[in-house]
RNA sequence: CGGGGUGUAGCGCAGUUGGUAGCGCGCUUGGUUCGGGACCAAGAGGCCGGGUGUUCAAGUCACCUCACUCCGACCA
């Protein structure tokens, strides 16, 4: 760990954004990087994020009637050519199996970059009849993607992710999953991770390789770009007529099913440090910080003190809250620091006089309040506070998205905005031409399409009748 | 794939006109400390990214190469 306290004005945060994220990922150890370029290795803090993130979403999976499975790592090349626009969209990224075994494999093997392919090829083989509908099918795996530049959890070369794939029998029965899966990851952004999003229908431009339509959460990052935090796509009948996945209906027709995908990754991890963080480094809500409070003895060779401290750590242990005690011989001064770096929503201090006076000093990472506590009833003050820190950290950032929302009608209003860090809401009258003018001028990219009422009824690029409204903003 | 930057101790960096390796932090041992990154003393730790060349002599100069990193184009 680096000597220097890592402080840094907001000011410099949004100017060093990309330094400043990396930093705080290194110097937190969340990560290191692979010796494969572009590669990641998810240290033990890192992966405890992701483990919360895991309990909490597949819990909701799970009252949604999803069950988990697994499919191969290594797909048939044939199998990722089967959908044409598929292969179009991820055969510049894939890696490529050439030899195993000592010798040249007769057919390559792509190392999956997403499975809708293998995953279809399965379910063709398993669906028989309208009985047999809906499949609902979670997987927790990693991909491989090769993209050009990487940045640990926001783009690296393999990545951790759930992927669910359904099919139904009815294309309304295969949106409607589409859309509550959608739903799904907005309840969670939200209440899990703190962190407002948008959610909505993407471009065609945006769109997934081979789906029919793409739907997207997207969050706002402190500097004002947005991130694709979860997509959620309706594949129609294209994955099932590509894999031959039909079922014998009710009416003894035999029909393709419809199918869907859904997917979240580490990114949302990347997710949480640039929504949260501060110029003290993370800022981790407290349902899915691995740690949600460090007590830190002060002058523990004082008799006692340390004896509370685990007198406290198995209180707040036994009430099932996530607690640390920092024992080490090190100044308090030095942990202070080192944990509000690491994020950790609620510190509590020990020392001789508190004890005295039957109370400890409680600090909230997410507002940086101290204040003395009584320890009596500890427990129900330190629930209340986290359930607070949570509710806090959602509202603080949902105030700042808004205030950065804003709306544009025409092309130098829209660079304008982004360049004040917003969210624009601007028409559009739908024409990809009028999309990549405006990308190509200020850097925006359309997010999602709006719901509601128009800002004008006229295309901010070309004036056409508007038939949508969209988010744009520069996007990670 | 284009443009910049950086490679010297675990981390962060110095290293002048070429003369054989330094600082801070961390680490180890002992002691004093402990309410916002404590202090003293003694230690350990190096293929100067790699290669070739110039030279009596290269961390330093030249050429090549590799890696990392930032900024663009492409993407969860």
């Amino acid at each position: 760990m680096d000597n220097k306290q890592f402080v840094k004005e907001i000011a410099d945060i949004e100017k060093d954004f990309p330094q400043w994220y990396t930093d705080v990922i290194m110097k937190t150890e969340l990560v290191d990087y692979g010796p494969v370029k572009g590669t990641m290795v998810i240290r033990p803090y890192g992966y405890a994020i992701w483990e919360n993130i895991q309990r909490e979403l597949d819990a909701r999976f799970k009252a949604t009637g999803v069950k988990n499975a697994y499919f191969p790592m290594f797909i048939p090349k044939s199998f990722l050519e089967k959908e044409a626009e598929h292969v179009e969209g991820f055969a510049p990224e894939v890696a490529v199996v050439t030899h195993a075994g000592g010798k040249e494999l007769e057919e390559p093997l792509i190392v999956r970059p997403t499975s809708e392919t293998i995953i279809c090829a399965m379910y063709s083989k398993w669906l028989k009849s309208y009985r047999d509908l809906p499949i609902l099918i979670n997987q927790w795996a990693n991909v491989v993607r090769w993209e050009k530049t990487t940045r640990p959890f926001l783009r690296t070369s393999e990545f951790l992710w759930q992927e669910g794939h359904t099919v139904h029998a009815s294309e309304q029965e295969a949106l409607d999953e589409t859309i509550l899966m959608l739903n799904v990851y907005k309840e969670f952004a939200e209440n899990v991770l703190a962190i407002p999003v948008l959610t909505g229908k993407k471009t065609e431009k945006e769109k997934f390789a081979g789906a029919v339509a793409t739907f997207g959460m997207e969050a706002m990052m402190l500097d004002g770009k947005s991130l694709q935090a979860g997509t959620s796509h309706y594949l129609g009948q294209n994955f099932a007529k590509a894999s031959n996945m039909k079922f014998l209906d009710k009416d003894g027709v035999l029909k393709y099913g419809y199918s869907s995908s859904w997917g979240v990754s580490t990114r949302l991890i990347g997710a949480l440090i640039m929504a949260h963080g501060d110029q003290r480094g993370l800022v981790l809500p407290p349902k899915v910080a691995p740690i949600q409070v460090i007590i830190i003895p002060v002058a523990a060779h004082n008799g006692g003190v340390l004896e509370k401290v685990a007198e406290l750590e198995t209180a707040l242990k036994n009430a099932g809250i996530r607690v640390e005690a920092d024992v080490r011989d090190m100044s308090p001064g030095w942990k202070f620091n080192e944990w509000e770096m690491k994020g950790v929503p609620v510190r509590i201090e020990v020392g001789p006089r508190d004890i005295e006076n039957n109370q400890c000093m409680l600090l909230r990472r997410d507002t940086l309040d101290k204040k003395a506590i009584s320890l009596d009833g500890l427990v129900e003050t330190i629930k209340a506070e986290l359930d607070d820190a949570q509710k806090n950290m959602l509202e603080k950032s949902r105030k700042m998205r808004d205030e950065r929302i804003v709306t544009a009608t025409s092309v130098e209003e829209i660079l304008q905005a982004v360049e004040n860090k917003c969210f624009v809401k601007a028409d559009w009258c739908g024409c990809r031409e009028c999309e990549d003018k405006i990308k190509e001028e200020t850097q925006a990219s359309s997010r999602v399409l709006a719901d509601g009422e128009r800002v004008t009824g006229k295309c901010a690029v070309c004036g056409k009748e508007a038939k949508y409204t969209v988010y744009y903003a520069r996007a990670y």
